[in-house]
DNA sequence: AACCAAAGTTGACACTGTCAAGTTAAGGTG
DNA sequence: CACCTTAACTTGACAGTGTCAACTTTGGTT
């Protein structure tokens, strides 16, 4: 393994991890194009079919750094909704903003973990669902605790609530990501106005 | 020309139109991964370099499909919101609903308008821009109308409100089309909740 | 009739993901 | 210690991609 005299090369000690790591560090630098396994091996210092020891195809690769993403975006989530010193509508007012502005610091991330180059066809690996369901269900369950304390009025369907909630910061953070809004010192302005769309007769 | 006893192959007549209308259909089948120059000019049967006299690069291509879903789009506004016998909360209505289809009936099409592949790294087209402004501006001043008519109980801020309507329709979208939303028989039922969300205190 | 520009062709290059077959070395067993 | 299984890694190969340069065909204009 990599002592300090680097002996040993043959063998890397942790592709695994390496791969992921520089993998989502080229992802940022560059955008998914540039993410090549055969550039990315060659970075890492690794023949070309070294990494499909590790992951069965590229596919499996891209899950891999999906994976690590929804675990950071549940992260942030968590933090917010468990700042007590918070009102409910101060969390719903954060878990926007936060959410948005996750998308729009890491773009290509954001766009990765939901696209359909990972979702649809049933490409999804079992290991990036079991990451990213948990993230899902916790927006659920705060949208269920909104609801329940009368922050929309509308019908008690935290479900349809959470869909319809998830929706709009996605929409928003996509656009602004795939470069149809252009303005980025618009963001917060829009996320101030999307929460008050939606609150605008809330009970508390 | 193609008059009836197909002479003269060399000269497509209208290969332009062709690939446009080619590429739509395989996008349409299979996906924008197995849209390729190589196999549409194949498909169209041509040689494989013959496209690139009508199109710049695979880019613009890709843009002009677009173009034309963004005038199929406009379209489907234009429709809807001319309608003289709907109220202005059946506008609305309708909007969400009929962008919310489209999209949902053309899938990877507007998976296309929408992608990062066109609009980031300054790679969309003038013609593109053109057919997707106007597209784009029609959805504010419809906004525009539904606010000053009191449809919703925020600030007269007419582009605000348009950038998160389209956000909410375009995330829901979006969600269900990358496979993240997968039980589509609950698509009405979510367009119901969202118009919802954002009339429950309209004045009208 | 001559010619030009537009439209279409073939050959080539660098790049991609992935498979098959071979090589290296680390770790457990006798 | 020697042995051997097996995971990790390598090289060679193949089919597919977008795109460029250089060539050929053709229709329309002078």
């Amino acid at each position: 393994m990599n002592n300090i005299n680097e002996k040993s090369t043959y063998h890397h000690g942790d592709l695994r991890e390496t791969l992921l790591i520089v993998a989502t560090k080229m992802l940022q630098e560059s955008g998914i194009k540039e993410v090549s396994l055969r550039k990315l091996a060659s970075r890492v210092g690794v023949s070309r079919t070294a990494p499909y020891h590790h992951f069965k195809d590229k596919n499996a690769l891209l899950c891999g750094m999906a994976e690590k993403g929804f675990e950071q975006l549940h992260q942030i989530n968590k933090c917010g909704y468990e700042d007590k010193e918070l009102s409910i509508r101060e969390h719903f007012y954060r878990f926007i903003h936060d959410y948005i502005q996750f998308a729009h610091n890491n773009p290509d991330l954001y766009e990765l973990m939901f696209g359909r180059t990972i979702w649809k066809d049933k490409s999804s690996t079992q290991e990036l669902r079991d990451s990213a369901y948990p993230c899902f269900q916790f927006q659920v369950a705060m949208t269920q605790e909104w609801q329940k304390k009368g922050l929309f009025n509308v019908d008690d369907n935290a479900l349809r609530a959470s869909q319809v909630l998830w929706g709009t910061v996605h929409g928003i953070a996509k656009l602004f990501i795939d470069g149809i809004y252009t303005d980025n010192s618009k963001i917060d302005e829009i996320c101030d106005y999307a929460v008050s769309m939606f609150l605008t007769n809330a009970k508390q």
